[in-house]
RNA sequence: GGGAGCAUAGCUCAGCUGGGAGAGCACAUGCCUUACAAGCAUGGGGUCACAGGUUCGAGCCCUGUUGUUCCCACCA
């Protein structure tokens, strides 16, 4: 017998007992015909980046799922990876080259410099793996991705030359967001939008050869350089006179050309707006109506240029100038506080500014399209359901998706433009020469894709397309997708429309969202606040088991959750119930294989019945991915019923002289134990799999053990309700005797007036045992003479005790007729109920039954307590 | 401006298709009962935000109100 430490060490097991699965090969996914694939590809962390919490949460539920379909008989292939992140990783490495060397990114060179980020990438890309590694994700390593490594490459190749050749990708002029620090477009999806508080000014623009002006109200008069035009409503009777006339720009003097535009409002401002095609959407729109000229005014770092004596500016510093110019010039009618949406940059917070600027798009509205059919008609399924809104409200809504970033670190996009013709060659080869006019003197578009432009591709990527590999016909499409709902636009949606364009197939069939893990104080986490828990340190302290249970438990799809390190205790504490329970079946083991034996006892009937029970249940809620839920009812189980209860109930077979009870005892001790391990197996990995091997086993280890199922052999429902009376019992008597203060070590004897002498019979042991009872004597009616005894009654029995010293015939009195009174307020509960027609007429059958036993209950109940009270006299 | 979530015990949260208000922590009392004091037993504590409605029956469904959080949006 092997002998166990009194409490449990996670220390000692976790690493442990993950190179033994590693070793054995369970994680690998294997493409077997006579089995069902079951696949998950992992959303890929940033490859620079470390796991923290939200990571721990996405990726606890991955494994439970995964583990659970690897022991139901699925080929289960979860494929890992990272991906590389663009403007985050090169955000990072920039700053290190600043702060370290003093340089810049220029400085260096495009190839140097990405030589620094690939050396970055060897350095830290392979901690977030081992963070993985130690919250025991059974990830298949050998498939592990990079979403710049080759494969993927040719896949973002192969897509964006086939969507250009499709017309879903175009090259155009358009207005983008533009971060001045990142130096680089940004799709819609990375701006985000604060409100801050600002102002409106009020300039006045004089119309030409008249003495009358226009007063234009703006939240960014430095934009003023770049108008050329104002626009009123074609409605509007005030201005109608001015429609065609010209206005002049104050300080710069250029003549504006007034419009009338549906797309001004009446009541908003003063009426009219003035247009800055290059830097607003709506006025790039209504430009293009008018045909009103295109005026770029700020550069890629938002300094002023075509500014006349403000070129060179910051845009703020030219905000503060202009705005003292047009105050000096008595242009400046007023300053109104505004508070307006201020769109940033999601990687540095920087303000955006729209602007135009030659960026590749791809073509939304059919794809989108396609994206919201295969949502609706069910072929993915979004669990919680209510994202199917939030996703169609986005999908309906998208503008092109602008795909080019001026940076260094990503895809680089593969087109070559002619410097002689000025042909645009889109290739899926590396082109050396013009495919227009054959010459030479091409160069390639220095811009490099959106990160998500490969990310969009990763659950076909990994698996080896554009290859067709035996893999990707095996383990296509993946199943389950998990993810922080954060990340539906970003991500979710853009592999529904990229599976369809590419696959003709949807990329996976349900969609798992889960939230935000928060701080105690339900704040978001974030390096500002310093409010950070780092798993790696939570797993230190209370193991990875205590940390997954923890997220995994109370929590229920889609919402966020916070943490705090009492929850996360409490599981440890759970963990080291398991494994004293464990000692204590280890402890009392004499037989080495695992088989429940002929002879089952009442309460071996009761526990079997109610694990089958909870066998049930569990799949039922794992199916439909409840797995809080699932854990929770394994929790209940395992420390009420089995801990609490059966093994407690073991102890006087185990202690007495009976052998063939005892080994009876230990078989169903073990048999319970080994199931409870298996069901516990995926949600707390580490632990079980140690117990397990400890235990006596078949088979090599318990992630590779068959997940308990339902069974008709093991339900006993009239001994489980059986043993059920008894414990009413038992829990009747603790609960007096906790009442009169009485200690365990008192054990008076006991006196059960039953109708179930039979059912009591057989449960004199354990009311000896549990209800502390010196010895039990069982009998048809209540003793002739009760004084001096203390009686406890319950619906289906009266039980006396003599400790004559305890009892006080007034408080006895009173504590029954309270009783009493309880009772009968139920019974008239549910009389009313029973005597009502509709009730009778309407409800199920099966809930006037309850009602009915319920009734019968009460007035067993009542019925005992007026006997009681009758023999106090 | 549009949309969504949340409001249940002192705290943090579960509560599946309507039918007996739950857990963990905290609190109180008594226990070192030879698996576990990271434990055992017992107990106190909730107008399920508010107001209507549907129903035989509502924490759950519908309408509205309040508070709160979040997402989306080109009103200068």
């Amino acid at each position: 017998m092997k002998e166990l430490p009194k409490t449990y060490e996670p220390k000692n097991v976790e690493k442990k007992i993950y190179d033994m699965w590693v070793r054995g090969g369970y994680f690998k996914g294997k493409i077997d015909p006579d089995k069902k694939p079951f696949t998950i590809v992992i959303p890929p962390p940033n490859v620079t980046g470390q796991l923290h919490l939200g990571h721990a949460f996405d990726e606890t539920i991955q494994d439970v799922l995964i583990r659970v379909k690897r022991m139901q008989g699925y080929s289960a292939l979860w494929v890992p990876g990272t991906d590389h992140a663009g403007i985050a990783t090169q955000i990072k490495v920039e700053e290190e080259l600043r702060t370290k060397e003093g340089l810049t990114r220029y400085d260096l060179g495009r190839e140097k410099f990405l030589n620094r980020v690939w050396a970055w990438k060897q350095q830290y890309g392979s901690r977030i793996v081992e963070q993985l590694k130690t919250l025991g994700c059974s990830c298949d390593w050998d498939r592990e991705r990079f979403t710049m490594d080759e494969g993927c490459s040719k896949a973002v190749r192969e897509v964006f030359v086939s969507l250009y050749e499709k017309g879903l990708i175009y090259k155009g002029n358009r207005i983008i967001n533009w971060c001045p620090h990142c130096a680089t477009a940004l799709s819609d999806a990375e701006v985000e939008h604060e409100e801050q508080p600002g102002n409106f000014w009020h300039i006045k623009y004089p119309i030409k050869d008249s003495d009358e002006y226009l007063i234009i109200a703006t939240t960014r008069p430095e934009t003023m350089l770049g108008d050329s035009g104002v626009a009123v409503h074609p409605d509007d009777e005030r201005y109608k006179h001015l429609v065609g006339k010209k206005c002049i720009l104050p300080l710069v003097g250029r003549e504006l050309p007034i419009v009338a535009d549906e797309y001004v409002d009446k009541e908003f401002g003063t009426g009219c707006v003035k247009m800055t095609p290059c830097h607003d959407p709506n006025d790039f729109e209504v430009g293009l109506r008018h045909n009103l000229e295109q005026i770029l005014v700020l550069d890629e770092n938002a300094k002023i240029i075509n500014g006349g004596k403000y070129n060179g500016m910051d845009r703020y510093e030219a905000r503060k100038a202009i705005v003292a110019d047009l105050e000096a010039e008595g242009y400046l009618v007023k300053v109104e506080p505004h508070s307006h949406n201020v769109g940033t940059c999601y990687r540095c917070g920087t303000t955006v500014e729209p602007m135009t600027s030659p960026q590749w798009f791809v073509k939304m509205a059919p794809l989108a399209k396609g994206a919201m059919e295969v949502v609706h008609d069910g072929q993915i399924k979004f669990v919680p359901d209510r994202y199917v809104k939030t996703f169609d409200n986005w999908m309906e809504n998208a503008h092109d998706w602008c795909i080019s970033r001026q940076l260094w670190w990503g895809h680089q996009i593969p087109v070559w433009y002619c410097d002689d013709c000025g042909h645009m060659t889109v290739s899926r080869e590396d082109a050396t020469e013009c495919e227009k006019c054959h010459s030479k003197n091409i160069h390639r578009d220095p811009d490099v894709l959106d990160t998500w432009f490969s990310s969009a591709l990763w659950p076909f990527s990994t698996l080896g397309w554009p290859d067709k590999t035996p893999d990707l016909e095996y383990f296509y499409p993946t199943d389950v997708l998990v993810t922080g709902y954060d990340i539906l636009f970003f991500w979710v949606a853009r592999m529904i429309f990229s599976g369809n364009e590419h696959m003709h197939q949807v990329p996976f069939h349900t969609v798992l969202f889960h939230g935000l893990i928060r701080d105690a104080q339900g704040r978001k986490m974030s390096k500002s606040l310093g409010n950070g828990v780092d798993p790696i340190e939570v797993i230190n302290t209370y193991g990875a088991d205590a940390l997954r249970f923890n997220i995994i438990t109370g929590n229920s799809p889609g919402n966020d959750m916070r943490y705090y390190n009492e929850r996360c205790e409490a599981m440890r504490n759970f963990a080291n119930k398991i494994w004293n329970a464990s000692r204590f079946v280890m402890m009392n083991l004499t037989i080495d294989k695992n088989e429940l034996p002929e002879q089952l006892e009442l309460e071996d009937k009761w526990v079997l019945s109610k694990l089958n029970g909870l066998v049930r249940e569990v799949n039922e809620n794992i199916d439909k991915f409840e797995l809080g839920i699932a854990a929770n009812k394994i929790y209940d189980f395992i420390w009420d019923t089995y801990c609490d209860w059966y093994i407690e109930l073991t102890k006087p077979r185990l202690n007495g002289g009976d052998e063939a009870a005892k080994i009876g005892a230990q078989k169903v001790l073990l048999y319970v134990l080994t199931e409870i391990l298996k069901l516990l197996h995926p949600f707390m990995p580490f632990i079980t799999e140690e117990i397990w091997q400890a235990l006596p086993h078949e088979g090599e280890a318990l992630m590779i053990e068959s997940y308990p199922e339902f069974t008709e052999k093991l339900s006993f429902p009239t001994d489980e309700q059986n043993f059920e009376t008894i414990m009413t019992a038992i829990k009747a008597v603790r609960s007096r005797r906790a009442e009169m203060n009485v200690p365990p070590s008192k054990k008076p004897h006991l006196i059960i007036a039953t109708d179930k002498a039979d059912v009591f019979a057989s449960g004199e042991v354990y009311l000896s045992k549990l209800a502390y009872a010196g010895s039990v004597e069982i009998c048809a009616a209540a003793p002739a003479n009760v004084d001096g005894m203390v009686s406890v009654v319950t619906d289906e029995a009266r039980m006396f005790m003599p400790m004559a010293e305890l009892v006080d015939l007034d408080k006895e009195r009173a504590r029954i007729e309270k009783e009493l009174a309880k009772a009968r307020k139920e019974l008239e509960g549910q009389e009313k109920k029973l005597s009502n027609e509709a009730f009778l007429a309407k409800a199920p059958e099966k809930i006037v039954a309850l009602e009915r036993e319920k009734a019968e209950k009460a007035r067993a109940l009542i019925e005992n307590l007026t006997e009681s009270l009758k023999n106090l006299g």
